[in-house]
RNA sequence: GCCGAGGUAACCAAGGUGGUCACGGUGCCUGUCUGAAAAACAGGUAAUGUCAGUUCGACUCUGACCCUCGGCA
């Protein structure tokens, strides 16, 4: 059985730490699930949490095919947190605009990659449709986006979208539901996809990453909201502390566009000139406590989650133990 | 003590000849979501300082009281 253990949750319940012991306890790597932390330079605002001085180590590099990576902004590899490699944090400038499909692709071929080496692969990450394009059959994902025709569709009002697409697919429109119909991207992007199909239904990838041979195991970290809210407001405050306005200052320098999509992980544009210490760090802790609250949704509707509360003494024996059960536990069952 | 300004939801805040009053933002809660997802979007929650008066009817007008802020003493 080719296994995968998933690590998810809401940000701030330690789900870096978690993966790194159990990959030190059963001989896994990491692959990173967040949407933020492929971007370099984005390292304390966005909570990187990875040895200061481990390098990044580019690899597979030889698969470029098999990645889909031809245009060589996609650096594949990993960093180390103490000695265990966490891969897909800093493989794109934050001037690249990622996404989910390039992510289920990386992430896909990573996990094939330890799974030929005896690794065991533990995903881990807050980022919900990054974990759902890497655990779940998504062939529409994989359609590119077109930049020329979004660019177009910008300038469209909603209604003029809503329009547009009731007249190209009725049926993807009946599909959607009113927030959906209401939300500019979600109307700019199913007019892409339906064009996409129209014009190239062939080519459409429909193959699926995963297969039944996969042994899936998630464990969700949870706290409630007060509990969670607490330790988000802590973690903020140390990243303010840790050097979050010489980030900025970094990334100005670097004439970033603050409009680029990177940039619209929490704590980047809450920075004007004008805010004082204060006002910075309430907005921030407000951004990440809707933020948490916005990750529960996706996540209360994965089913496969197994949940752990971590104000409950005992989850991280709790969760070793089901690992271990799970992992080599079941590897005996095979040999005999 | 006197003078002035003011008290509208957990916070900030708009209003209006007296007519089911109650804009908006933040928070908080819930949800949507198959290539921007830490994005984008939807729904919900909750208020006129206290007491009296005028009036068919007061958040709005009058008075007293309480409280806050500023100035004078």
């Amino acid at each position: 059985m080719n296994k995968l253990l998933v690590i998810c949750g809401p940000t701030a319940t330690g789900k870096t730490a978690l993966g790194i012991n159990l990959a030190k306890k059963f001989g896994g790597e990491i692959i990173s699930a967040d949407s933020r932390q492929v971007y370099k330079g984005m390292d304390v605002i966005t909570g990187k949490d990875i040895d200061k001085d481990s390098e990044f180590i580019r690899q597979l590099a030889d698969q470029k095919s098999k990645f889909n990576i031809e245009n060589n902004k996609i650096s594949v590899g990993y960093r180390l947190k103490e000695g265990i490699p966490v891969w897909l944090v800093d493989i794109v400038e934050p001037d690249y605009s990622f996404n989910a499909g390039e992510y289920a692709s990386l992430a896909h071929q990573v996990n094939e990659y330890l799974r030929r080496n005896n690794k065991l692969p533990i995903a881990v990450g807050g980022t919900g449709l990054y974990i759902k394009a890497l655990t779940s059959s998504l062939p529409l994902i994989r359609i590119p986006p077109n930049f020329p025709l979004r660019k177009k569709l910008d300038k469209m009002s909603r209604e003029e979208l809503g329009t547009l697409l009731k007249t190209t697919d009725l049926k993807k429109w009946e599909k959607m539901n009113q927030s959906d119909r209401l939300n500019p991207r979600r109307l700019i992007r199913a007019i892409e996809v339906v064009q996409a199909i129209k014009n190239d239904a062939d080519n459409i990838n429909t193959k699926q990453y995963l297969s039944e041979k996969d042994d899936l195991l998630f464990i969700g970290l949870r706290a409630e909201n007060d509990i969670l809210y607490r330790l988000i407001d802590k973690r903020v405050e140390e990243r303010y502390d840790n050097g979050a306005a010489q980030e900025i200052q970094k990334l100005k320098d670097t004439n970033y566009d603050f409009n680029l999509p990177s940039f619209t992980a929490l704590g980047y544009r809450i920075w004007d000139e004008k805010g004082s210490k204060q006002t910075i760090l309430k907005k921030w802790k407000y951004l990440e406590h809707a933020y948490a609250r916005r990750q529960m949704t996706w996540f209360k509707k994965e089913k496969r989650i197994i949940w752990f509360d971590i104000t409950n003494k005992n989850y991280l024996a709790e969760i070793e133990a089901m690992v271990g059960k799970w992992y080599t536990g079941k590897q005996d069952a095979d040999q005999n």
